[in-house]
DNA sequence: ATGGCACCATACACAAATGTATCGATTGAA
DNA sequence: TTCAATCGATACATTTGTGTATGGTGCCAT
C-alpha cells in the first residue's frame, strides 16, 4: 500500500535542489504558517528523508532565512518590472495597478496566503517586520505615483494611496469567503470617480 | 536567585481559578501567536506546575476553544453596547466609531494583536473563519448604518463602510511601526468631507 | 570500469510538549 | 478538630521535532 510515490512529477527519484525545498517551506507556509514548517513533515512531502534536508540547508533557520530572502528578491523584482510599463491614461494605469494587486488575492491565492503568514511572523520578528515596511512603502509609493498624475494635491495623492493600499491589505483577510476580490474593486473604484467628479466640480 | 516570585500580583499562593489560565492564554496569544499557547510555558509564567492545568482543564484544545469562546461574547457585548449609544449628529458618530475603531490599534494593543493572530489561525480553522466572517459582518453594519444617515444611497452607504472597514483591518498590520493610527483616522476623515462636499455640490 | 562526489538513508542523542496517574497540601465547613 | 473537596506537585509514558554522524548508492568524467 501506499508507494513513496509522492507528488514528485518524474518517474523515479529525481534529486532535489535547494529550491525544491524553498518550495516545499513555500507551500507549508501557504497552508500552516511559518510554524508549520517543519523539516520532517516537509521531507515526507519531497518523499525523501532529513539526510537530503541537512545536506542542502545547515539547519531549519537556514531554510526559514533563504525562503524570506527569496520572497523579497521576487517583490523587488516585481515592482521594478511594474515601475517599468508607464502608458498613457493614468486613471487606466491605476485600475491596473488595483486589478493586479487584488488578483494576488484572486487566483494566486498562495501568494496572499503566504503575505499574510509573513506579517505574522514579523509581529514577533523585528528583522521581517523591517522587511515588511521596506515593501508596503515600496508598492504605496507606487500607487502614489499614479494618484500624483491624476491630482495635482500631493496630500491627496498620499492620503488616497495609503487608503487604497491599506484597504487591498484589509481585504486580504476580513471577509474571508464571500465576493470579496471584485467587490473590494468596486468600493475603490468608486471612490476614485467620486474624487474625480469632485474635482471637475471644483475646477469650474 | 530567581524566587519562583512570578508576576502574580499578592504574597503567598493564591490558587489559580480557570480564568486566570484564560488571561495567561490570551497574552501568550498576543506574544506568540495562537502556536505559543504552550501549556508548559503557560504553567511557568503563572508560578504553577501543570497539574494546575489539568484540573481546570480537560486539555490543551479546550483551553484553546475557551479562549474563542470568551473573546466572541465579549466582542458581542461590545458591539451591543456601541448600538445602544445613538447620538444626534451621525457624522460626529462616525467619527467616534473609528477613533474606537483605531484605538483598539493604539491604547489597546493589546486586543489588536490578538485578533491578528486570531485572524491567522482562522485561515487553518474553518469554526474560527467562520466565526470571524460573523463578527466582521457583525462590525460592518455598524458603519454600514452610521453611512445610511448621511446618504441616500444605499449603495454608496455600502461601499463605504466596507471601504472603511477594510482599511481600518489593514491598518493594523500594515505600517507596523510609524504613525499609523491618527494617520489612519486623517485618511478617512478626508474622504467622509470629500464625499459630503460632492454630495451637497450634487445635491443642487 | 571505476573512483569520487553529490545526494540521500539510517541510527542515535537530545529537547520540548502533551497527557495520565497518583500523591500531597490547604482550606472551609460540619 | 477533623474530614472531605479542592487545588497543585511529582513522576512516568508517549509523541514529535531537531541536529549529528556515518554509511550507502547512483552518476559522471577520466
Amino acid at each position: 500500500m501506499g508507494q513513496p510515490k509522492t507528488t514528485r512529477k518524474s518517474k523515479v527519484a529525481p534529486r532535489l535542489c535547494r529550491d525544491d525545498w524553498l518550495d516545499a517551506a513555500f507551500q507549508a507556509v501557504v497552508d500552516h504558517g511559518f510554524d508549520g514548517v517543519r523539516v520532517l513533515v516537509l521531507a515526507e512531502s519531497l518523499g525523501v528523508t532529513r539526510g537530503s534536508f541537512y545536506w542542502h540547508f545547515k539547519d531549519h533557520a537556514e531554510l526559514v532565512q533563504a525562503v524570506l530572502q527569496r520572497w523579497r528578491d521576487r517583490e523587488l523584482a516585481l515592482n521594478q518590472s511594474i515601475q517599468g510599463q508607464s502608458h498613457a491614461d493614468p486613471v487606466k494605469e491605476l485600475e491596473a495597478l488595483l486589478e493586479a494587486a487584488l488578483a494576488h488575492a484572486g487566483e494566486d491565492l498562495q501568494n496572499m496566503r503566504f503575505e499574510l503568514a509573513l506579517r505574522g511572523l514579523g509581529r514577533r520578528d523585528t528583522a521581517v517586520a523591517d522587511m515588511l515596511v521596506a515593501v508596503d512603502q515600496m508598492r504605496m509609493a507606487l500607487f502614489e505615483n499614479k494618484f500624483k498624475r491624476i491630482t495635482p494635491d500631493p496630500k491627496a495623492a498620499t492620503d488616497l494611496a495609503s487608503l487604497f493600499y491599506l484597504a487591498i491589505v484589509g481585504s486580504y483577510q476580513a471577509l474571508s469567503r464571500p465576493q470579496t476580490p471584485s467587490s473590494t474593486k468596486q468600493y475603490l473604484l468608486s471612490i476614485i470617480s467620486h474624487y474625480l467628479i469632485q474635482q471637475q466640480l471644483n475646477a469650474r
